[in-house]
DNA sequence: ACCCAGCTTTACGTAAACGTAAAGCTAGTA
DNA sequence: TACTAGCTTTACGTTTACGTAAAGCTGGGT
């Protein structure tokens, strides 16, 4: 029922659990433009959307001037052959940063398991030894 | 037959392709204790993982100094329960965080994946409308 | 009428991770 | 011996992504 959902700037702090000064921030840059009604931002569905989207791209290590350059090219509509070319080279180029990441993931999750299974060994080791 | 590999800070900057200032910077903060030859810094194999392990984990989006309490954990030869049960719990949280960027990860992915089939479409499309 | 919560702008401050310039030591080579 | 390449320290500068006052507007409730 609930269409053209709205939202003041406390409502999606909240909601993302960021401060509205963050999102004022990210409007400054240009990668919000919330409607105003007075002095007040208003924002809209499809403004709550790229803040999700600003927010998985920073922990991805994406800057916000190259989640910027993200949307717009996301956004411009893609006509020229040259401009449809720039963006398959762009999501190659990020593909391979995410393909990077996930491998170094993976190492990762494998120290981390070594070293959980150590601790536990550990400490049954440590609780043994208190039972003596 | 090369045991005990050494390198100078060039030779490392090199392979890994940073500059001499940043690992002398990851020194400053503590994360590398480099071999002195007089006035000179020379690195083993040990400090080569080192900085290995220090790049991932600045891929994945950890700071510098969160690097660094992970090193202390791994190297702190953990012998009290307590110790031991920090150590779990930090992997846990590092674990937390590792599987909302698999998530992300996996989002953005998709999201590629979209552009590009459409972008091939485009360019389909087009190349159609120039044999006319 | 008054107050307060929540919004606003302006502007200076800050932490992290280096960049960069300056100035000097040192081992090898021409 | 003079030069050069590569190392050194010291120290100030820079970018990013906000934090943090300060000061003021504004709609709703008492």
């Amino acid at each position: 029922m609930s269409e053209n959902q709205q939202y003041t700037i406390g409502e999606l702090s909240k909601l993302f659990d960021i401060t509205a000064r963050s999102i004022r921030f990210y409007e400054e840059q240009g990668l919000l433009v919330p409607e105003r009604q007075g002095q007040s931002r208003i924002y809209h569905l499809k403004d709550k959307v790229r803040l999700k989207l600003i927010l998985r791209g920073k922990r991805l290590g994406f800057s916000l001037a190259e989640i910027k350059t993200l949307f717009e090219l996301y956004d411009t509509n893609p006509n020229s052959a040259a401009q449809l070319q720039t963006m398959l080279e762009l999501t190659e180029q990020k593909r391979a940063v995410l393909n990077q990441q996930l491998n170094d993931i993976q190492m990762l999750m494998n120290e981390l398991d070594d070293v959980e299974s150590r601790c536990k060994e550990e400490l049954n080791e440590l609780q043994k030894g208190e039972l003596i």
